[in-house]
DNA sequence: ATGAAAGCGCTAACAG
DNA sequence: CTGTTAGCGCTTTCAT
């Protein structure tokens, strides 16, 4: 293999200016203590020579690497990415990353992590010494990892944990499940719904938790039970099925359900069909995320929209601060959650013999 | 902001085996020269201390970054990313590359590079300097952009021209899109269809005239004319809706129609739809791409699937078989493209009056 | 088969 | 304000 070296490198751009290499660095890395002549000499020739400095000479000497890791849950993004279901995660999140590290001339290095590994630790080294990035982006389920949180720490490098509320090592960013639960339930209710179903999702991911929190808040607030409402699910369709199964087969079906992503929406979608009701006319259905796939179902589905691409990019911005030495905000950062309304929610007065 | 340095390195291996740095570098690097009994003695230190070495420094030090760098269309990909209309060329990108990459110990970086821009070079040469990769993947419409390429061919790193027939500089890498205009064509002809339309994509992408070539051979081949029966289209719903209006309006209708992508597919079945035709009964359909949204359809659509996960997996094992030296392929490497059957296809036979 | 020395491109620390 | 020196972690010579 050819040895390839830098082509134009600080020496260059230095002879070209007539300056000492310190100089350059200088200017490259908009320090204080170089005067404008100077600095413009020097950014002339760096144009002219086409000059761009190597991170990784960069990043030997101590100074920043310039990159930032997203980390995903291995298993469960190839699974998606097979499945070819439209799930717009990892592109909402690059969407978000990328074109916020752009503005400040980062690079957002994408990788998967096996949680379930029993040497998670090892894979996170693997990417974390190879890669030296300066800041990384955890993600459910990993955000609420306590061995991975933990192992961060110790690396000392700046983290986020998107899809948290807990407080510790890493900065938190929720999405405001709980509060995006309440609104869907709180959807329905103004609607006139009475009887709200919830399928919640994997209880591996701590958000599952706190959407059913909400929905349980919006309930009990308006003084209603939630006894046989709520039918466990995995986020997978099978599971939807199951549990919608449940929900619609006991004595008192609920007029409205609440699916904790789309494929279980749209398995809920599947089991009302079968069982000869039509939604929105005989129930109402709103889901979770809001992938591409909503606008194709019979009705189109109202969805919770999860602002990830949004969070991606505030993670990023709070990355490079906690990198420029200013402190992680005390308050936990929330990204709000919206409703994109479609056709899958009736007001109850429409409900069978309307 | 702290000063963050490799927490272990070679040289704490060297000291913890007992040997010189040379030797572990030898062992990392799999070179021969190295007694068993030695390789196995550093190999032991290095797993206690879990050593990972440093990219950075590799790299500096001439070698190889082990950094695959994946270039696409800045504006297009976060046009398609905003549109969240679930296409999944990125992921299936990610999936086929990052996996090939981590069998081989490399990492994968995305990159969006703008074409229109003046000044390619300059953001190439930023991201090539920078990050300093052992190869790089370019995809439509890129892999054909003189400007690009013999820039690319100066810099003297490997290159994969993906969605390329064309030789030169890098190795090209076809899916064949001739081929599977031709077998979509058949699909038709086979099933009865004499008057296949075709829509055309944006002739910004040579593979949108590779397509049209396929179609016009198949029907050449078959003694059909084509007069009439091409529309062009540049991949938009907004440029579909156009092509189909023009097809099917037209004194003698074709009774099925080759769309360029999915969301010109969608368009044709609204164009359709308004018409009053029913797909597949009275006008048959198939779409390039195979993006998600065909499940959804109302039929769901038969389309020609592009291989990328499949292409980009060849790609990195072009470029790392080229980055150990060994040379191109003499032959184009092709990535068969493959037709999925579902309900917008009916024989002709079944046409109105059957 | 192993080791020692030099240097990759850059920045931090210290001079002046 | 600017320059000099040392060294980041590793691989490449070149010895032995």
């Amino acid at each position: 293999m050819a040895r390839r070296r830098q082509a134009v490198t600080i020496k260059h751009v230095a002879a070209d200016a007539g300056v000492s290499l310190q100089t350059v660095s200088r200017v490259i890395n908009n320090e204080p203590n170089v005067r404008p002549e100077m600095k413009e000499r020097v950014q002339a020739s760096i144009d002219k020579l086409g000059y761009v400095p190597s991170i990784a000479a960069q990043r030997l000497s101590g100074s920043r690497s310039y990159l930032i890791l997203a980390i995903n849950d291995r298993d469960r993004t190839i699974a998606d990415w097979q499945a070819r279901q439209g799930t717009d995660w990892v592109d909402q999140m690059l969407l978000g990353g990328m074109l916020k590290c752009a503005e400040h001339g980062y690079r957002m290095i994408f990788e998967l992590v096996d949680t379930h590994s029993d040497h998670v630790e090892r894979e996170l080294l693997g990417a974390i010494a190879a890669l030296q990035p300066d800041g990384i982006i955890l993600t459910p389920p990993h955000s609420d990892n306590p061995q991975i949180v933990s192992f961060l720490a110790e690396q000392k490098i700046p983290f986020v944990r998107i899809g948290s509320i807990q407080n510790g090592a890493g900065i938190p960013v929720s999405m405001d499940d709980e509060g995006s639960a309440y609104q869907a339930t709180e959807h329905l209710l103004e609607r006139g719904h009475r009887r709200i179903g919830f399928i919640s999702g994997s209880s591996e991911y701590a958000l599952s938790g706190w959407r059913v929190d909400g929905w349980r808040r919006a309930m009990t607030e308006a003084g209603l039970p939630c006894d046989g409402l709520l039918a466990e699910g995995d986020f997978s369709f099978a599971s939807g099925v199951e549990a919608a199964g449940k929900l619609l087969s006991g004595p008192q079906r609920p007029s409205a359900i609440i699916a904790s992503n789309d494929q279980m929406a749209l398995a809920t979608l599947e089991v009302a069909r079968l069982m000869g009701l039509t939604v929105p006319r005989d129930l109402s259905l709103i889901s979770f995320d809001n992938t591409p796939l909503v606008h194709f179902t019979q009705p189109p589905l109202t969805a919770v929209d999860q602002p990830i691409a949004a969070t991606t990019s505030r993670a990023v911005e709070l990355l490079i601060a906690a990198q420029k030495g200013q402190p992680a905000p005390k308050e936990l950062t929330v990204e709000r959650a919206s409703i994109f309304v479609r056709e899958s929610v009736a007001p109850l007065a429409d409900a069978p013999g309307a």
